[in-house]
RNA sequence: GCGUUCAUGGUGUAGGGGUUAGCACAAGAGGUUUCCAACCUCUUAGCCCGGGUUCAAAUCCCGGUGAGCGCACCA
């Protein structure tokens, strides 16, 4: 079969089969909406709980819910809705896009803060394309990327967004966690569900969507004490790309441990989770050889990452970052803290052993301040409080914060040297963030999967998907549609489905390989065949997938197999 | 968003100003068959949407929507 049409025979195969198909197909469809059929849609609720289990199981992880809808004030102090409502104009002449408050800084003071009438009027005053120099532009329009809603009806409605990330709702619940984890970091929190980004242009299938299957844990850490895990002990080597404006630009080839140890990878804990993350990709059924890491430059980071490693997977559409793993250090919880003005965004980190400090310090006497300053009392006790080094004598001239000056007289004042046993202190925690890219995973799981085989002169396709990500595990056909067989067939396939994480379905049309051909298709490992025999002693046939080899076993081991996940074991 | 190619049953395609719109595969019913897309009979099912030109449009023109590719965008 010619290579270069693979992408359209796999994508035809998928809209044929109920994998992924476009959304509101019968009234025209919508770009960048997909739905998932009966068989994809199990294979996404059965990845999205690999992806859960697999942190869930670290024991310091917990998966949370939050809403989708999200009050502006939430964004605003993420960044999202300051940094992304740009105004966006094009060059008539030539086509490029700028900002356009950019072309326009030099004539005024705070373009960015202009609405697009003023930067339009502004453009017409002759600005040149920095591409071709011509000066005609369009009318500039915002791109915000984020849906926008409101929350309650008509002018009492507030302004809200669609979520453009999950993550927002961990630091929401940073307070709740802090307490559940009894007030000790490390932990994580996780969470699954729809993203939305009103992308320009979507494209390239399920890769860039508006509305998009999410998975993210921000992992809360002290900075000063980050968990680290033994990573010599791995032995895989993974492709990294390391920043190319650093020390190690160009591609390597290393473990995780070794990247840790020449200083690629540059935080403990970001490399204990490239590394988790390469576990779950790996354990999904993505082809180890197609997995890349790459750290950003510096240029392309996002606005509130200290240091980000995209995961790559290649597949029909070249390199795709399927999940991004970055260090955000402080700025959420920071940030969400003066925007709020909650208390209770940080951790306490005890000293090992406590400090004893001494504090000189000019004790304000109120009884004197008060009456002196009236209204400025109040300032002048806080510029008292704040000073950093103390006068050697009075008076002397204290700065106040609006930049007045007042004379502090003797008898304001008592000098005090104060000594406090301080056993730690605040802090907001660092976060950690593996961000994934659910639909863009299934996307390269089933790419991976799909092999296009010859059968007896005959073109034949497997998908061969990892077990337990199979829409179901196991078909169980009749031999014939006669004598008994369908009826023995249903009580297999009653008994599978009583288990409780197995799922089997029956199909008795037509013949055996044909049946044999439509499971492998969509990826099912097992088929279960009804014949003569079975109905005499009760054992059926078991057909593996991968090599179509077939034992004859009977259906209590299956069951017992089935439910361990130990199918393998059989042959 | 710009440019470009394209849009015919579930899938892949042929055709094309007046046609019963052809084929293959898939699917459904029946027959046959002792385990890998076999065979026979029958059946279901299609010209993306909206305007225009024309006696007549699925076909030509324009617009929209969707898909692919290139440019731009992609926190």
């Amino acid at each position: 079969m010619a290579e270069e049409r693979r992408l359209e025979r796999l994508s035809a195969m998928l809209r044929r089969r109920g994998v992924v198909l476009p959304a509101f197909d019968i009234y025209g469809g919508v770009s960048g909406l997909i739905d998932y059929g009966p068989v994809g849609a199990a294979i996404r609720r059965r990845i999205t709980q690999k992806w859960v289990d697999h942190w869930l199981s670290h024991g310091d992880i917990v998966e949370i819910d939050s809403p989708t809808i999200t009050p502006e004030p939430v964004l605003v102090a993420s960044g999202h809705v300051g940094e992304f409502n740009d105004l966006m104009t094009e060059c008539k002449a030539c086509g490029s896009v700028f900002r356009a408050d950019h072309l326009v800084e030099h004539l005024h003071p705070n373009a960015d803060s202009l609405a697009s009438d003023a930067i339009d009027e502004l453009l017409g005053s002759g600005i040149e394309c920095p591409s071709c120099s011509d000066s005609a532009w369009t009318a500039s329009l915002p791109m915000n990327l984020m849906f926008t809603t409101r929350i309650g009806a008509m002018s009492a409605g507030r302004t809200a967004y669609m979520r453009p990330e999950t993550a927002q709702g961990m630091f929401m619940l940073y307070p709740a966690l802090y307490r559940h984890f009894r007030q000790k970091l490390p932990f994580g929190a996780i969470q699954t569900g729809k993203g939305y980004r009103n992308e320009i242009s979507p494209r390239q299938g399920m890769i860039r969507l508006r509305e998009f299957n999410m998975a993210e844990l921000e992992y809360f850490i002290d900075p000063e004490q980050p968990p680290t895990a033994d990573l010599n002990r791995r032995s895989e080597i993974v492709m990294l790309v390391p920043d190319p404006d650093g020390p190690h630009a160009g591609e390597v080839r290393m473990g995780f441990g070794a990247a840790l140890d020449a200083g690629i990878v540059r935080h403990p804990t970001v490399a204990w989770f490239l590394a988790r993350t390469w576990d779950f990709l790996i354990e999904v059924g993505i082809d180890p050889a197609r997995i890349r890491f790459r750290q950003h430059a510096s240029t392309e980071m996002a606005h509130y990452a200290a240091d980000c490693w995209d995961c790559e997977i290649h597949g029909e559409h070249g390199w795709i970052e399927c999940v991004g793993i970055a260090n955000r250090t402080c700025h959420d919880l920071e940030s969400h803290e003066t925007h709020s003005k909650a208390k209770g965004l940080r951790a306490w980190r005890q000293f090992a052993e406590p400090r004893s400090q001494t504090i000189e310090r000019l004790a304000p006497n109120g009884s004197v301040i008060g009456p002196t300053f009236r209204a400025d009392a109040g300032a002048v006790v806080a510029a008292l409080e704040g000073l950093t080094e103390l006068p050697d004598e009075l008076p002397f001239d204290l700065t106040l914060a609006d930049g007045r000056t007042v004379t502090i007289e003797p008898g304001m004042v008592e000098r005090r040297i104060e000594t406090a046993n301080v056993s730690g202190e605040w802090f907001t925690p660092h976060v950690i963030e593996p961000a994934f890219g659910i639909d863009r995973i299934i996307w390269h799981v089933l790419d991976h999967a799909y092999e296009e085989a010859q059968k007896e002169g005959e073109d034949y396709t497997f998908m061969r998907l990892a077990e337990g990500i199979s829409s179901v595990d196991c078909v169980v056909l009749p031999l014939f549609d006669k004598d008994g067989m369908p009826d023995l067939a249903c009580e297999v396939t009653a008994a599978i489905n009583a288990l409780p994480h197995a799922r089997a379905e029956m199909d008795s049309s037509k013949s055996i390989g044909r049946r044999y051909a439509r499971a492998d298709e969509i990826g099912v490992p097992w088929a279960l065949t009804v014949d003569h025999t079975s109905l005499e002693d009760g054992s059926v046939t078991v057909r593996r997938r991968d090599d179509q080899v077939q034992i004859r076993a009977f259906v209590d081991e299956i069951l017992q197999h089935l439910a361990a996940g130990t199918m393998q074991n059989l042959f």
